[in-house]
RNA sequence: GGAGAAAUGGCAGAGUGGUCGAAUGCGGCAGUCUUGAAAACUGUUGAGGGUCACACCUCCGGGGGUUCGAAUCCCUCUUUCUCCGCCA
């Protein structure tokens, strides 16, 4: 969420700013002042009443102790109007609240300077490449195939026990899982980033504090018994550790991971692009958080990037680093990186990460907070990035670490599988 | 699931109708002392709105009510603890 004074002394800047998001906000931002306005002239009216109120109470209390009842009885009379007059105002004020509130929830994040603008994933900027396409034979086999070639991960199973989307993973895939878990964990807490075990479940307010609600519920598996929300990603649990906190400036920077499953309904997305591990309904991912001082958000980003970097080294997965564009990027972000690794056998790129700094605006949501060097609560600068996405990752393995002879483990993956090839 | 008790500032913990945004202790911050540190001492220290700055307003788990006036009384919800039941 935006902050109103940041939009109160910034207006046409952020309306420019949004249009890289191919929204004009104009209307939009000028209801916001004029509500934000309304608000303040029924609060101070209000206040004004309160603080007579208030004074007259004390008054009349002061009376009756010095046994002078009838002089305050006189007084009390006068209260009666000021109490109707202060609850028209305060339902006023509630009302405008409220609006103003659901305004304020519409406006996405303010792209950072270096979002290019576009409307479509094609309009995505790579900015880096690295690794080696491998040459697969000729009759290299996309992921799926493979998987069912090797008994490693069996869709229909998964179809009967739940759904499409909800694959079991057997045998030394099931391994292989834990493996990547097990490596990325560790990569991260090398990092210096504390590992954390959250709630694979969260509340209805924990959804707002990271921006998942209001808007997108249909993304997410709503408990309606308990009214409770499956994780799309740890982002929400882990970042909402923070909500309703004011952190010590010399805690930052703040690095946590954090290993769960993610559920997304994924709501219409059906074709040749959802086969397989491509789209899931249920998939794993270790997460990587931060909170962050303004000052240093950035480049925190860069690090999370370089970090990222670092694992598909590691892997040796060939893959590409994107910067989004303004119609490609998160209602909430305001710049993101999103990494994808090239699939040999389906000739594409998969996505497998995305780091992404939010600024002020989730920190705004969750009051998030830290005291500057005069004392001032100021908001934090949240981040969040995925070290790694697992099924991509394992579907890239798969493809193009194939040969005739099986499927070989990446060199650092074998400690923790505890075998090296898979045939 | 049943019965009872409780929810107050970073933490602990007073406060049962009026000058209480709230005693006290711990912690934090600043200072004195010290070569430095510790100890001791002194001061300071909740959040939000509002204002150029004050004033002023709101917040004692959430919501509602009684009253001129509520942390304090009533209703309701949530959470925690104890006991019982069930259970990985």
């Amino acid at each position: 969420m935006l902050q109103l004074q940041t939009i109160r002394e910034q207006k046409d800047d952020i309306i420019i700013a949004l249009k890289k998001r191919n929204i004009d906000a104009t209307s939009l931002l000028n209801n916001v002042l004029s509500l934000d306005e309304k608000r303040r002239d029924v609060q101070t009216k209000l206040d004004g009443i309160l603080a007579e109120s208030n004074k007259l109470s004390k008054e009349i209390g002061m009376l009756f102790k010095s046994g002078k009842a009838q002089e305050a009885n006189d007084l009390k009379a006068r209260t009666g109007s000021l109490k109707e007059e202060a609850k028209t105002f305060q339902d006023e004020l509630n009302t405008v609240t409220e609006e103003l509130q659901t305004l304020l929830y519409q406006i996405p994040n303010v792209p950072h300077i270096s979002v290019p603008s576009g409307s479509t994933d094609e309009d995505n900027e790579e900015i880096f490449r690295e690794g080696d396409i491998p040459k697969l034979a000729e009759n290299a086999l996309p992921h799926w195939e493979l998987a069912k070639k090797y008994d490693i991960i069996d869709f229909e199973l998964g179809v009967k026990i739940a759904g499409a989307g909800f694959p079991v993973y057997k045998g030394k895939g099931a391994r292989l899982q834990r493996a990547l878990i097990a490596y990325f964990l560790d990569k991260n807490t090398e990092a210096g980033y504390t590992e954390m075990q959250v709630p694979h479940l969260v509340n209805e307010t924990s959804g707002y504090g990271t921006g998942q609600l209001p808007d997108k519920e249909g993304q997410m598996y709503h408990i309606t018994a308990d009214d409770l929300y499956l994780i799309p990603t740890a982002e929400v649990p882990v970042t909402n550790i923070f909500r309703d906190t004011i952190v010590n400036e010399k805690d930052f920077p703040i690095c946590y991971t954090g290993y769960t499953p993610c559920f997304r309904r994924e709501a219409g997305s059906y074709g040749a692009h959802v086969r397989g591990l491509n789209r899931l309904h249920q998939f794993d991912k270790v997460e990587i958080v931060r909170v962050e001082h303004p000052n240093n958000s950035y480049a925190a980003l860069d690090g999370m990037v370089e970090h990222i970097k670092d694992i598909l080294r590691e892997l040796k997965l060939p893959y590409r680093i994107l910067r989004l564009c303004g119609g490609d990027l998160g209602f909430t972000a305001a710049l993101t990186f999103d990494f994808e690794v090239f699939s040999t056998a389906q000739d594409r790129w998969l996505e497998i990460s995305s780091a992404s700094n939010f600024e002020a605006y989730q920190a705004n949501r969750l009051k998030l907070r830290y005291k500057d060097e005069n004392g001032k609560s100021q908001f934090a600068h949240t981040l969040n990035g995925s070290s790694l996405a697992l099924p991509r990752v394992l579907a890239g393995i798969l493809e193009n670490y194939q040969t005739k002879d099986g499927i070989i483990i990446p060199k650092v993956l074998v400690p923790y599988c505890g075998f090296d090839k898979i045939d």
